[in-house]
DNA sequence: CGTTTTAGATAGTAAAGCTATCCGCTATCG
DNA sequence: CGATAGCGGATAGCTTTACTATCTAAAACG
């Protein structure tokens, strides 16, 4: 097909097709003459996991480009695993003071106590360690547990990840559900936890069962 | 204290504090002339705060400005619940097509099956909604039982989450710990599972114990 | 008294993520 | 065959976000 079958068929408008393009996201179309191409469904596929990875899972175009590099390099899930959680990682500022040598000093403890072979400097770590420090800053410290309370549930959770994902097909599929699973997986994960606060939070305050939909018809802050 | 202190005190530039001024993020400080203005502790204190929430968080400046406006209004805290996971959940476009009523239909029954008493209108739920519909778009469907794994995970995190932050203090510290606790609390509940997937891929796959040293050290893709 | 500093206003900047326009070529329909 | 609609590629422009810089007149400080 075309680009503007393309176009039509992910619902992309041709202007940011060409801007993937550009942008190394979408590999060109094959060329059968100067200046014609023809895509196919990979490129459908493709449009739809950029689509997804930034719109679902929240990357920025420069994350999304780093990352789906990694799957397409042969190399093992968990080599894809590491690209990824590198790419998707928010910027950690500072890194420095008192607050943060204590913060890390508690990370390693944590790895260490549940037997975690993870690096406390790699990405996700230091996103913890930042976590911590900033909750020091804010004099929330009694609020630092979460981590230690989180971690037997995330546990339970990542097991159930990695089997999900490395059961059954070949490892293309296995490297692309590293991926989903990383990124959606997340998305998900977060989406739970609040429709979950909502439920904790009603039954502990005594909210009656119909008060979201009451909020929902009244007076409405945007 | 006056500007140049408060910018010391927290490690954030002049012009920077005044355009969180001029955002309405900051209160302005107490005017002892035209031209001259004090702040104090609280201003301090809203500003680690606004550093927590943008860079800690990853939540925009005008999310933040809505999240601090939920504090300062003397509301409940389910209240403030709602008007927090309002201002945190990113957009979800199309909102259409029989991905997404199968979408929808399955959230509701996740919603019944674990009684949970939160509406599928509301943000987590049309999140949820879109990444299974982005799920399906890709082909993945084996993935979207990955809400059904971890319902009872959350469920668990959320209970814990509402007794943490309800025990104690007053009603002002409570609303304060709700906002952490939901925009801090996923950005550590995210790199935890991160962590943990490293461990547990590692696990699977038989990587050496010291996998992660040597590849610090070896060839590092930036 | 003179040098800083301040609040507040206005303008400028840099990056991200598109969007619009133009050009020469190509495919295709009549 | 010829008109015309569409194509790929290059370049330039736009909008939003989050700051950053400059300016002015008035205070504050030594």
């Amino acid at each position: 097909m075309r680009m503007a079958e393309l176009s039509r068929r992910t619902g992309v408008p041709v202007p940011t097709i060409k801007y993937y393009l550009r942008e190394g996201l979408l590999l060109p179309g094959e060329r059968t003459s100067p200046n014609q191409a023809f895509y196919d469904e990979s490129h459908i596929r493709r449009l739809r996991m950029i689509r997804a990875l930034a719109e679902v899972g929240g990357l920025p175009i420069a994350k999304v480009r780093d990352v789906l590099d990694a799957v397409d390099s042969p190399e093992e899930p968990f080599e894809v695993l590491g690209a990824v959680q590198h790419s998707i990682e928010p910027p950690t500022g500072n890194r420095e003071g008192v607050h943060w040598e204590a913060a890390t000093r508690r990370v390693s403890q944590l790895l260490a106590d549940h037997g975690w072979r993870a690096n406390v400097h790699s990405p996700p770590a230091q996103t913890l360690i930042a976590a911590l420090a900033s909750l020091h800053e804010l004099g929330r410290d009694d609020l630092a547990d979460l981590i230690e309370r989180y971690a037997p549930h995330v546990e339970k959770i990542a097991e159930e990840d990695v089997k999900r994902v490395a059961r059954g097909r070949g490892i293309e599929d296995t490297v692309e559900g590293v991926v989903i699973g990383t990124v959606l997986g997340e998305t998900m994960l977060g989406a739970l936890r609040r429709l979950a606060h909502q439920h904790a939070t009603a039954n502990a305050l005594g909210v009656s069962a119909d008060y979201e939909d009451r909020k929902r018809s009244g007076s409405g802050r945007e």
